[in-house]
DNA sequence: ATCCCTCGAGTTCA
DNA sequence: CTCGAGGGAT
């Protein structure tokens, strides 16, 4: 288009534009339904910003350009309101929860026995937003119910809030001034993507989602609150004054019309039983929903019934909040141990003084290496965050600096190995400390472990243990000694009389029966996991093949570098090990051809598996997918076919919802293979 | 040289 | 599951 000045349009036109921008938001916020492109309303959003900028006569203060605008404010000023927002009384278990719904139905008499509305309770911060005419006029935090601070021009800036309420042709006009009360939080995946730009720039780390949308409501700036990625959720009024409202579900419905966002979760529920089932499915729907909550809350549907039953001091009689046991939980750092793996890597583990998160009791968790200790900058004796990460795995998200009383000595990695004293390398660039000593007992022990595991040689019933005992007795030092055991050897061990000494040698014995990638798997050697040992099994075909490759010859091959191929060619030019190979092969280990793909029906197809797979093992799904010529993966990514989950599926399903793969149940997976 | 996809390794608790 | 890093594509 050439640079023509663009004709002044009429008010009605700038009207329509600001309407439509609106419209966009609803859909996006409320409805949860964008119905254009992020691009085409930035596009609005821009061509209202051009005309309001030219002719400033069609500025006003609930255009949705003004989300930004207000100046820095000096602090906050205080709030107070008419109709106090009251808190809610807690219950953390069932009988609490059943004992509440007594005490109500006591006050009211059978009017409280049924018609409930179950919401979650938003893990968030409580706002009051008060609309005048429909215009936002005033946003409050909750302050202590009756005194809240200002935070007008920094809600302002949230786009799921509107700034003008909307007028359905039918239904309710909302009444001249009303305070709508809600929760604004933070999603999950916004919380852990803007942690992350802290971490990268070195910043501080927030401690969760709620925390960052409380500071990001009480910036002083609103243009630093604009870039933070706030929502918000709209769950009750002030005072239904004005309004034909009788009861909380028909005014979710009503909020919604007027254009806030209504949890959708939301339930009515006829009986307490059914109250009480939607606390379970939502505790269970929890790790899975893309924010933070931490209960249900419960209110009688019938605002009469809710008159009747009244306010007691501080929370009224008609509502109560049933939380769920936290999954967050803070507790002490006792000590940092540093643990030592198979491949000499040394760990630091936090041993915590035992809490309760999530359903379990933690007492430890990893702590990566010492670089992630150095970011969170936890030490001995402080309080700390634990969470259990991604549903199953204790994480220590950050120290309660206010706590920490005096100063904590800094932890520092050991520079001696803790198994063996040899001092410890941490090459430039890496993240692992590692204790070089190949021969330190504790990497001899993990080789050991790794080889009778499951995937690699899988002798049942020789667990980490017997394997533990068996060293300690000095009757094996190699993987080799396992077959040179007798039911002799075990019988004087601990828990092994002649019945079980007896299972754990026929065990090794049919371990000698193995496949080719399994035998390479076993071996340990760095970098070389299951697909590594598959690619090189298939390539050289024998053992002694692999044991005279050259690096040459190693690194040509597709799925194996330079690295790796190092790796190899160091550890088969080792005398002790290529004796190793010899005495394994020398025992009478004999290698099963390996099963060919059968068909071609899924060749070029990628599959990953995740949660609990209930049909069939994760094992056998990828078994069956090979036998088909089609390839199983373990992370998600746009070349993906198919993700298969099962239950209780996790950041996998997620993932790949995001990159618009496919997902099937297992019995899809089944249809797909049977055929 | 850089980005993206995978793989490998280490870890928790019931 | 998560993180770090190897390998290959671009």
């Amino acid at each position: 288009m050439p640079a023509h000045k663009p004709a002044k349009p009429s008010r009605a036109e700038v009207e329509k534009l600001r309407r439509e921008i609106e419209e966009h938001n609803y859909n996006y916020h409320v409805l949860d339904r964008p119905t254009v492109s992020d691009a085409e309303y930035d596009a609005l959003l821009r061509r209202l910003e051009e005309i309001e900028a030219k002719w400033p006569e069609f500025r006003t203060r609930d255009s949705p350009t003004q989300r930004i605008g207000a100046p820095p404010a000096e602090g906050f000023s205080v709030v107070t309101r008419a109709v106090p927002m009251l808190s809610l009384e807690n219950a953390m278990a069932e009988e609490e929860f059943r004992a509440w719904r007594e005490r109500l139905v006591r006050a009211v008499g059978s009017a409280g026995e049924g018609d409930y509305v179950a919401e979650p309770k938003m893990d968030g911060v409580a706002v009051e937003l008060v609309y005048e005419d429909g215009t936002l006029v005033q946003a409050s935090t909750r302050g202590d119910g009756v005194n809240g601070e200002d935070v007008t021009p920094n809600v302002r800036t949230i786009r799921a809030i509107p700034l003008r309420l909307m007028h359905p042709a039918k239904g309710a006009k909302p009444p001249k001034t009303l305070s709508v009360r809600g929760e604004v939080y933070m999603p999950l995946a916004d919380f852990e993507r803007i942690n992350k730009k802290q971490m990268e720039s070195g910043e501080k780390l927030y401690a969760n989602p709620r925390n960052t949308a409380a500071g990001s409501l009480k910036q002083i700036d609103p243009g630093v609150t604009a870039t933070r990625p706030l929502k918000f959720f709209a769950y009750g009024i002030g005072s239904a004054e004005g309004t034909t409202i009788r009861s909380q579900w028909d005014l979710l419905q009503a909020l919604r019309r007027w254009g806030l966002p209504v949890n959708p979760l939301s339930k009515r529920c006829q009986t307490i039983d059914d109250a009480i089932a939607f606390h379970n499915e939502l505790e269970e729907k929890r790790p899975k929903l893309p924010y933070e909550i931490d209960g249900v809350v419960v209110k009688v549907n019938d605002f009469g019934v809710q008159e009747e039953a009244g306010t007691r001091s501080r929370s009224p009689r008609w509502a109560i909040a049933w939380k769920f046991p936290p999954q967050e939980a803070r507790t002490r750092v006792l000590d940092i141990e540093v643990q030592v793996g198979r491949t000499g890597a040394l760990t630091p583990v936090a041993r915590l003084e035992p809490v309760r998160v999530g359903g379990v009791t933690v007492s430890n968790a990893t702590l990566h290496n010492a670089d992630e200790i150095e970011k969170k900058d936890v030490r001995v004796g402080d309080w700390v965050f634990v969470r259990r990460a991604g549903d199953v795995i204790p994480e220590v998200v950050a120290p309660v600096k206010e706590l920490r009383k005096g100063s904590l000595p800094k932890f520092k990695m050991p520079e001696k190995c803790p198994v063996c004293g040899t001092r410890v390398v941490r090459p430039e660039g890496e993240a692992v400390t590692r204790c070089p000593n190949f021969a330190c007992p504790i990497q001899v022990r993990g080789r050991l472990i790794h080889f009778v595991s499951r995937g690699a040689i899988d002798i049942e019933g020789l667990g980490f243990k017997l394997v533990d005992q068996l060293v300690t007795a000095a009757l094996v030092e190699t993987p080799a000694d396992f077959y040179k055991l007798t039911v002799d050897d075990l019988i004087p061990l601990e828990r092994m009389a002649e019945k079980s000494a007896q299972n754990v040698i026929d065990a090794i014995e049919r371990s000698k029966h193995t496949t080719l990638p399994r035998f390479i798997y076993a071996l340990g050697i760095r970098n070389v996991g299951e697909t590594v040992a598959e690619v090189l099994a298939e390539h050289f075909g024998s053992i002694e093949a692999l044991m005279e490759a050259s690096e040459e010859e190693l690194s040509s091959i597709h799925g194996v570098g330079e690295v790796i191929a190092q790796e190899i060619r160091t550890w088969t030019s080792v005398a002790g090990n290529r004796k190793l190979v010899r005495d394994l092969v020398k025992a009478g280990i004999t290698f099963a051809r390996a099963p060919r793909a059968t068909s071609t029906e899924l060749a070029g197809k990628t599959f990953v598996f995740t949660g609990t797979l209930t049909k069939f093992t994760r094992e056998e799904a990828e078994a069956e997918v090979k036998k088909r010529g089609g390839k199983a993966a373990s992370s998600v990514s746009k070349n993906t076919s198919y993700v298969v989950a099962g239950e209780n599926a996790g950041t996998k399903l997620e993932k790949a919802q995001k990159l618009g793969v496919e997902v099937i149940d297992e019995d899809a997976f089944l249809r797909m293979i049977r055929r």
